[in-house]
DNA sequence: TTATACGATGAAAGCGCTGTCAACAACTGT
DNA sequence: ACAGTTGTTGACAGCGCTTTCATCGTATAA
């Protein structure tokens, strides 16, 4: 058993599935994808020859001769942002079930590397791609029109998707993180954030828009590198040393603003009291640190599941795109300790 | 009508190039795998025939033709956790600049998906399989013997490798965890874990030999449920419950860490004072909260460096294992805050 | 000059699988 | 009993590429 001394071991294939089965190749494969066109005597046969020989059907052969590869190309920012992990969560719930493989890239929130990525994905024959945010290159545009294949863009809204669009207004929701804390009594707001994606740039956005109704100061603060727990630590102190009347902070996200709690109680800065903070995601972490984050919570799950199904839809079906090319699922705003005290005025 | 879904333009193929170029598809096809195999006059006439037609070779055909894919695979029990997030760019950072392709899948620390995913990987055709752990099932191990291509087992040692191993001890390191706390003083040392894998359950021994060797009593609280900070906050909870004695406690990872310390915020149980805490894997965050966690740094970016390089190595050459098949990577304590005040007795 | 080596090129033969369609058996209703 | 139907099965022809291996012209040695 399992001899590995013979020098090339040959690769078991379909023909000697069938040959030991006593069947024909075709039946083979079809015992393999459409059991229910096989009798089951048959189906039965080959279901003991496969597991004998321990055949691996080749992915290789079986895309090549049917021009399906089953496969859905997703491309993210980042893999270890939680954020993404429920988001490629969702995807698998939907995408495996369904006998779809997930092929994933990272972009690293570079236009550029995801270009590449889109390249290298589309050089893999996907059935579909979906997309994390609206920025990519025309280039990369270009090229996702020309495949043919459906595209989703997610995280974000736009008005001209390449194909299909599910999001939210991350506009928006930054107008009612930073709304929420003007709306508590504060007048000094400031913002942090890391603003590598056009998503990050949507909020704060949003922040400004809501410092200009409530006749305040823009303050802000932020860093090109990549956001981190640290960064949002440095942020902050930055933040309060230029503008030490600062009651509120924005955070980019969940990551920047567990980095500013702790360095407000490395300051003995009280959170809230002191120092109200929100932060954006609603990733776990948010609601069990002490004190608990106030944050934005987007429907991340959600949108990928969503667009999980609108992609086994066209796939299955005859390849027609739904009606609704733009879907917007919305956020919800989540007050926590961080921003506790006093009661909103509105 | 084999194109690609819904019967849109039809692909180029490599005879079109070579029609185009008035050259067979044998020529146009070593003028981009072995260009100096080609005159330099038809080199040039191929190459203006592939960026007029805009050509991408078909990567599925090429495969199956030469069967080499250029891809290796890898397969990690979790995407979201940081740990992978720093093995994942050691891979990308050796194997993409060579050429290859990295092919990700993710077993959430599920043998059972994990020898799913591998059979699925085989079925690709990867070139060699790195692996996290060494706690594959029977039949997966079987699958990847047979397969014959490089096997490398990461994240931990075993006597028994699939083929090489790559890692580090990690019952020498939960020992070192739980030895810093009793070298501390403390003489009520507790353990909270999530053990979904078998490295999660060697840190555990590593605690209990500590324990034996201080006199001290096992103390030890733990979850099936995946890993995360809230679980922190629960299992501490839980155990300050059950031995109110405690002083100090090894997380089995730093997410728990985490949730440990934000539960001792929570009931004013001040750290280190009352209770010291030190976590597993150095995760960014672990430096940064206030305050800092202790933690083990466990040698996560070389591993995967390490693996890329061995695989480059037997790919490039004659497919010879290198001589030595464990290699111990070894780990680091890092003592921050969360274990700080006395001093260490030894 | 003739024999010989060599580099450049193309024809043919698959890689392992699936789509198509024809062949055939086992039924149905009249 | 017959044609008509339904359901199974297999032969064949590729999918787009690479790998032989044979061919050809030219440069080198004798």
């Amino acid at each position: 058993m399992g001899s590995l001394l013979n020098g090339k071991p040959r690769r078991i294939t379909l023909d000697d599935v069938a040959s030991r089965a006593n069947v024909s190749a075709v039946t083979a494969s079809r015992v393999l994808r459409k059991p229910e066109m096989v009798s089951a005597d048959l189906r039965i046969r080959v279901d003991r020859a496969v597991r004998q020989l321990g055949y691996v059907p080749n992915q290789l052969a079986s895309a090549l001769a049917s021009s399906r590869t089953g496969r859905i190309g997703v491309i993210v920012p980042s893999l270890t942002n939680g954020v993404f992990g429920d988001y490629l969560r969702a995807l698998h719930d939907v995408l495996v079930p369904a006998g779809l493989q997930v092929l994933v890239l990272n972009s690293h929130y570079l236009p550029g590397r995801e270009e590449k990525a889109i390249i290298t994905m589309l050089g893999q024959f996907p059935e579909a791609i979906i997309l994390a945010g609206i920025g990519q290159t025309a280039q990369a545009r270009k090229s996702l029109r020309q495949s043919g294949i459906p595209v989703i863009q997610t995280m974000e809204m736009t008005d001209k998707p390449i194909d299909i669009n599910i999001g939210l207004s991350q506009r928006d929701a930054g107008y009612a993180a930073a709304r929420h804390l003007f709306g508590l009594g504060h007048r000094h707001v400031g913002q942090i954030s890391a603003p590598q994606d056009s998503r990050s740039r949507k909020r704060v956005e949003g922040y400004l828009q809501a410092v200009e109704e409530f006749g305040a100061i823009p303050m802000m603060v932020s860093a090109e590198e990549p956001s981190s727990v640290p960064l949002g630590g440095t942020l902050l102190a930055e933040l309060v040393t230029r503008w030490p009347e600062v009651t509120g902070v924005f955070c980019g996200n969940d990551n920047l603003a567990l980095g500013a709690l702790f360095e407000c109680q490395r300051r003995r800065i009280n959170v809230p009291e002191e120092m109200a903070i929100i932060g954006f995601n609603d990733l776990e972490v948010a609601a069990c640190s002490y004190p608990s984050l106030s944050t934005i919570a987007i429907p991340r799950y959600e949108m990928a599941y969503c667009a999980a199904e609108i992609i086994l839809e066209i796939i299955r079906g005859q390849g027609n795109r739904p009606k609704n090319r733009q879907i917007d699922l919305g956020f919800r705003l989540i007050a926590r300790e961080s921003t506790a005290g006093l009661t909103e005025s509105f």
